[in-house]
DNA sequence: GCATATTAGTTGCAAGTGCAACTAATTGTG
DNA sequence: CACAATTAGTTGCACTTGCAACTAATATGC
């Protein structure tokens, strides 16, 4: 109960949300200023292309991608609506529906990548080392692994 | 404009991503169920209560917390609605305006710290460190340092 | 000193998000 | 098998955010 957080800790954990803030801002702001839709999309559109089935029910991708399952609901539509993912009835479970990635949505992808990947080399890895690269990735992993 | 990205590179970047998204969901998540207000709030009225002077302009609030001049307004409008921060006409610059913290935003300052700083314990500090944590703040501080 | 550009802040509108309530199918329990 | 509980997904509503347009004050350039 007694939480004995030094100013080193709150310093640390400050800069760490600072530091993904400032990220994803730059990356969405480039995606935008090259006409191409937000990261979410991006997200969602990747995880179902990931996959060798070629396709996934809606709380998988809620789940892959940390979206609460309304939102993944209306952000497939949107999805949908411009001809990027397909969702289909599912058989073994006829609540749900299957989604699969079009081939334009595939295209989106690759054109999508053009930007992110630039970003991630540009506000990312160009100013870490390989060893500090892998150490943030050691560290931030097991941040997401330790549920509480 | 080759971006040479490794794969180590792209998984780190999406595990500090994922490993923020997280950690802020978790907090906020204890946040609401504490029936207080969201993490904004917090980060608006603790800079202005940092100010020696006590009060901040409000470009000066969007500067430090990361957000848009005109969320800043409207944020303000509800902080202020709710008796938390005051709005004052600045003297030399008609144009804008000096927020300064209440009393009853002092309180809530103290009242969320409660929630927020045992979710830090919780969610970070306890699964790292102290090496790893100053390493962690290291790292972040470059990557927010550097603009480009 | 005056026209122009810039900066501070606000606001209308469209879009996105969270919450709670809802439908429909599935699973679990007796 | 029947009934309750759970799970998948959708939707209405209120609130938040992003963008662009706006007002008003200050700074700049000739």
């Amino acid at each position: 109960m007694t939480a004995k957080l030094t100013q080193a800790a709150i310093e640390s954990w400050a800069r760490l949300i600072r530091a993904q803030q400032l990220l994803i801002e730059r990356v969405e702001s480039d995606l935008t200023e090259a006409e191409l839709p937000p990261l979410a999309w991006y997200d969602v559109l990747l995880e179902i292309n990931r996959e060798d089935s070629g396709r996934l029910r809606q709380f998988e991708i809620g789940d892959k991608v940390l979206l609460s399952k309304y939102n993944v609901s209306r952000l497939l539509d949107r999805l949908e609506s411009e001809g990027l993912v397909e969702r289909q009835r599912c058989e073994h479970d006829r609540r749900g529906a299957n989604v699969i990635i079009t081939k334009s949505g595939k295209a989106l992808l690759k054109k999508m990548w053009v930007v992110y990947e630039r970003g991630i080399e540009h506000y990312f890895s160009r100013h870490l080392s390989k060893q500090e690269i892998e150490q943030l990735a050691v560290l931030t992993a097991r941040l997401i692994e330790n549920p509480d």
